[in-house]
DNA sequence: TTTAAAAACGAAAACGTTTTCGAAAGCACC
DNA sequence: GGTGCTTTCGAAAACGTTTTCGTTTTTAAA
């Protein structure tokens, strides 16, 4: 025995009106009378009508929701930066489908694929590590789908971005390095493909050269999956290969708190011996011994760009008016903690 | 200049054949030739043809969305949760829409309203801090929406729940602590309403007793916020007004690790003079010094769990079958390490 | 060749909404 | 009572799919 759904039909049917009048009496219409619209808001209200969003959906050809697909959920700064696209979506009445490619360029492509399907609003997008091959992005361009990536973007496509200046604040945090007192700075860097990863490197050694620190590539390590582990390993390649290194600027907090574990352990003084600086301001930082000096990324407000961007486009696209691509360079800050103040 | 969706029609127009007999060789009815059907799904993927999900929802009244409200997506117990339901609900091929109530019991009805007219398929929840009445969820359950709750559940909803004995296994981390002789032991516990800071609290009184120890209620400090900087000020307090208190069990990580700071700052050694036990099993535990003995909660089986039972119900809803109600009790684990191994 | 059964196809309704466009009704004015 | 307005209403098409059920065509059996 279930009870009826309400529609604009039984509404309908109830006042002996037709459909058309009820829709147009919820939708605040102007050709219709004020004690008609009254009594459909009266009776819609009794019997909590609310509007089929399947019917409304297919009607308006759109569904109020967008996609995310990001590397990683449990990670502090993308889980930050969902905080910051969720919230600014819902005031802005959309709703987020989240998805994870989980590193993997296969996975991604196949969510892709999922939120085409669903037929999505508009998608907002960091690439995997893996992401070297654009297919699947340009089909999401082909069709028109408005869409922004963020934080690890591709050059090559041509679409609105948010980012911060990895480069510029990578440097930053070499060259407070070298301002402390650091002779020979290694670098524990991401991966090969993101292109965040390769900014971050670029300012390294763009740092080095302008203080004219000879840039030695054995001093470069790699990271294939960006984890406390590796942190930890390369610090111990690093003392045992390298003993006058005395600073490490490392691609994420993550990472450098795997160092910090290992020179603790090894009772290597930081910053004395050697200073560490991560990257992203991670919370755990702030609360490990010593206190991890890192660059503030503005992960919320990336989200919150990242959104409003979208949001411009859909509009632009639903008006069929030309896309504009907009790239946004949030700023970072450099945030000196103990484990690099001498 | 746009190009024309490709939709049934016009497959069905290039072939001259009608819509029905598309629909149906792209479904695999077995009234269909294999002739036509051939000459169908070529058409199809040369054009690029996906269904108009709009149209399936509204024809086949369901979405394969399933809506997820939680307290917070920045938090590493519930970002582990969403990763296990989201992976989950992948493979049963459902996409996941995540929302916030930010601990407040007013964005926690609005949420639960959005998702309502949505029309998702079923509900995960978590209850807010704040939350103490029932209304809200009393109407998921009256409008016969599957729906399950995870970790924060009320008691007095009738539906299926993924929880963990949280009373078990907080007497577990206080007879660990009485084990390594911990003669007065106190408790920061969460706020006043989750149904799990209440279980906590219990199992902490509970292990007393069992250990003869007198329950002293000035020794139970009450997070609002559940916050590193409780943490800190609790364990302030805790060294100021009961110097001899040994031992802490503490709500969760992130407040204990407060109060490893504030004991770490004044050089209170741990687990010397206080020993000192989390819950939850986040991430920085395990890096922080000394390291947090915690006690681990399943946060990816959970998900993983959650979705299944939803899935369940969803099933049943859809066959008209009654529903059936299943209380997952999922199994801890005491993580002993520095903090607590006297 | 007829007949019955099986295979292949299609018309049409339905899902619930939005919106266009025309019609009806009410009114004032000469 | 005719004319022209304004206000109010509703028929109907459209969005694209699924599915029921009836019709046609083919095949096999007699």
């Amino acid at each position: 025995m279930k009870e009826k759904e309400t529609t604009l039909k039984v509404i309908a049917e109830k006042l002996n009106i037709s459909i058309t009048t009820v829709s147009k009496a919820l939708k605040n219409y102007s050709d219709v009378s004020p004690t008609t619209r009254e009594k459909v808001l009266e009776l819609a209200r009794e019997l909590h009508y609310t509007p089929n969003s399947f019917a409304v959906n297919l009607r308006t050809k759109e569904s109020k929701t967008i996609g995310l697909i990001i590397p990683e959920v449990v990670h502090h700064f993308f889980s930050s930066v969902i905080n910051g696209i969720i919230a600014e979506a819902e005031k802005n009445e959309y709703l987020v489908i989240i998805l994870q490619s989980n590193e993997s360029l296969e996975l991604e492509k196949k969510q892709v694929q999922l939120l085409i399907n669903k037929r999505v609003d508009g998608i907002i997008m960091s690439l995997s590590n893996e992401s070297n091959d654009d297919d699947h992005i340009r089909e999401i361009i082909h069709r028109n789908i408005p869409f922004v990536m963020f934080d690890k973007i591709s050059k090559m496509i041509p679409c609105s971005k948010v980012i911060i200046d990895d480069q510029k604040a990578a440097s930053a945090a070499v060259e407070h390095l070298i301002e402390m007192g650091c002779k020979k700075i290694a670098h524990i860097r991401g991966p090969v493909n993101p292109q965040n990863a390769i900014d971050r490197f670029l300012g390294y050694k763009k740092a080095l050269e302008k203080n004219n620190i000879s840039f030695d590539r054995n001093l470069v390590f790699t990271c294939v999956r960006v984890s406390f582990e590796e942190g930890y390993e390369f610090a111990k390649q690093i003392c045992k290969n390298h003993p006058d290194v005395d600073g490490i600027f490392v691609i994420t907090d993550l990472v450098a708190v795997g160092v910090l574990a290992y020179l603790n352990e090894k009772n290597i003084k930081v910053p004395e011996q050697i200073a560490v600086i991560g990257f992203s301001n991670w919370f755990m930082s702030q609360v490990i011994k010593p206190k991890l000096s890192t660059v503030d990324q503005p992960s919320y407000d990336m989200g919150v760009s990242a959104f409003n961007l979208l949001l411009k486009e859909i509009r632009a696209v639903k008006e069929d008016k030309p896309k504009v691509i907009e790239n946004l360079i949030l700023d970072t800050q450099l945030i000196i903690r103990e484990s690099s103040k001498k």
